[in-house]
Formats: structure tokens, C-alpha cells, sequence
DNA sequence: ACTGTTTATGTTATTACATAACAGATACCG
DNA sequence: CGGTATCTGTTATGTAATAACATAAACAGT
């Protein structure tokens, strides 16, 4: 994880465990309730990706998932696309990268939503923020588009790396 | 080139070659005036992109780049990592692909500008739009965050597809 | 409990996307 | 013309993602 400020920032652990295991709770609560299955492998891919407070790579969590090898990656790739079905997790398009959703802190249950993303080109840090985009929503529909999903990513200096 | 929509939407060349070559021309008086040059490979790379009005796969241009038999995939990226500097394609995080920048179309030069797109899912099409980002560029500030990038795409139905 | 159905996982293999590293060629500048 | 910077060619490899099919676990109806 070297990245252009030539700094390494592996495995920054923000989140305690037990604040990992409050959300991993939460996100089982929420799977029950939309019936829905928060099998082992979906819980230890959302777990590995909690426990980065930054995106984190697919092969990243293949590699970390067992304690001794790797998963194989259809495993984890199918676990990632149902977290983010889910709302649990986001992808991170210009990053190929998964970072947890911030969105819902609260507790409250969310349907799978647009967000946006201040992402460190120097830490690699991520932070999810809640924008509106009347100007776009407005293109769209001039141009008779119908957007199911919206992609926004500010790729820059994080406050710190400044 | 195989769509949700069940359909294949294959070559739609929309520019004529008349078109595509003032583009071409258009393209190296842009490269000139800022003392690079406008290769053959380069070049040929444009042409390609140009000649779809659709975004395109790298190995899409790898695989026509000559009459008989592909480009080398670094002599293909290289090209298209100058083209996207210069301003005159875009990369589409979100599809891996990229498409000619439709923002200079009146040969006003411009320097690599944000700009967002609308993807349509059914036949792979792409409008480029000119959006200003007041609130994203207000939440990054409060966070201290200075962008340098921004990318804005927007997947679903084109007017027609609808 | 049995059985059919659905949903999820395991496994092998392959496909798609992108870059490192170095050698050779071409443009540009004094 | 010779040195330097830039670009291209080539080989090899690294990284990201999915197809296809076999196996297993959950669940609903009888």
C-alpha cells in the first residue's frame, strides 16, 4: 500500500474490534430483516473490510481471508457484490478498491444509495459524504436519461497530507 | 459489444471519416501549439477512439490498431495515458474504457477539465455534459480536502433505450 | 423426516485489464 | 554532429474479474 507521497500506510486499524464487532452485528441485523442470509464468508469479507478505514483491494481480502491462504476469488467477489447490494459496502470505481459504508452510523437501515467520496491520493484515506446533484439529475432528464446509479469520486489531498 | 438490453450495438460509426480526420487535424494543431507531439501511434489511438461514438476498451484499439494483428498492449496505453493528459479523451472509471472528449468541440483548446458523463447501460453510449460541483467542492473544504480530480459518471438509460 | 427447489459455496480454468523493465529508435538542441 | 531527452518496441509479468459446473446447505410443502 506505498502510495505517491512515498509513505507507507499498511494496515491502519481505526476501528477497534469491538466497534468492528458492534457493525458486524448491525450488519446481520439488517440482512435478517430484508431476509436475507449474512453467511461466513460475506461476514469475514465485511470484517477485513471493516478493518481498514480505507478502500481496500479484492485481492487483498482473498489473501487475508483464511489465516493460513488465500480464498479463491469468485468467493470473495461474490461476497463483495452482495455487501454491496446489501448498502453495507461501496465500490470504489476509479480506485478498483471496497471501503465500508459510512452512511449509516446511526443504526438506521438504508436502501443501497448514491454517495460520494474524498479520496487521498497520498494516504489513501477515504471519506464518504452526502451530496445532492441537482445539476447533473438536471442534464440527465434535459437529455430524456434515466440515471440508475451515480458514480463520485474527488481523488486529492486528504487534510493531513497537505 | 453485448448489452443488458440483450442487444449488440457493434461499430456505430456515426462520425464520417471527414469528420473524424478535422478531428485528427484538430487534434494536432491542439499538440503543436503546446510543443508535444502528435505521434503516429498517437494518432492512431485517436482514430480509433473517435471512429465509435461509444466508449472503448483498451484492447478494443489493441486489437484493431493494425490491419493485421494487435498492438502491443504498452504502445496502446502509453498513447492513451498522453491523450487523456492532453485533454482529448477521457478514461470511464466505471466501464474501463475510454471516449473522445466532447468538450472542445468548437476547437477552443482546454486544459484536461473534470467533466461528467451519462452511460447508458442498454447500448453503451456516452453524453458528455459541463456540470459545476458546488456541493461536493463545499464539503471538501470543510474537510480540509483539496481536490485535484474529479470523477462524475452516471449509469443508466439513454432516451432511446428507455 | 422426505423431497424438490432455491440459494450459496467450492473449484478449476480462463478472460480482461494494466504495467515493469529494458533495448532500440527518433526528435531536438547546442 | 554528438549528446540528451523523449518516444516506441518487446518481453514478461502483475493485477482484476468472471465463466462454468459441481457440491452443499437452507427452506417450504407434504
Amino acid at each position: 500500500m506505498s502510495h505517491a507521497c512515498g509513505h507507507d500506510h499498511d494496515h491502519v486499524h481505526t476501528l477497534d474490534s469491538g466497534r468492528i464487532d458492534a457493525r458486524l452485528s448491525e450488519a446481520r441485523r439488517l440482512c435478517e430483516a430484508q431476509g436475507e442470509r449474512m453467511t461466513a464468508p460475506r461476514l469475514r469479507t465485511l470484517e477485513l473490510i471493516l478493518s481498514e478505514n480505507a478502500p481496500v483491494k479484492a485481492y487483498d481480502v482473498i489473501d487475508r481471508f483464511h489465516p493460513d491462504g488465500a480464498a479463491k476469488p469468485p468467493t470473495v467477489y461474490r461476497a463483495l457484490a452482495f455487501l454491496e447490494q446489501m448498502g453495507l459496502i461501496h465500490r470504489i470505481e476509479s480506485l478498483n478498491a471496497f471501503v465500508a459504508c459510512q452512511g449509516h452510523a446511526d443504526g438506521k437501515a438504508v436502501q443501497p444509495h448514491a454517495a460520494a467520496f474524498l479520496l487521498c491520493d497520498c494516504c489513501g484515506s477515504s471519506e464518504e459524504v452526502a451530496v445532492s446533484l441537482p445539476e447533473i439529475d438536471q442534464q440527465a432528464s434535459a437529455s430524456g436519461f434515466e440515471t440508475r446509479r451515480v458514480t463520485l469520486e474527488a481523488r486529492g489531498l486528504c487534510k493531513a497530507c497537505r
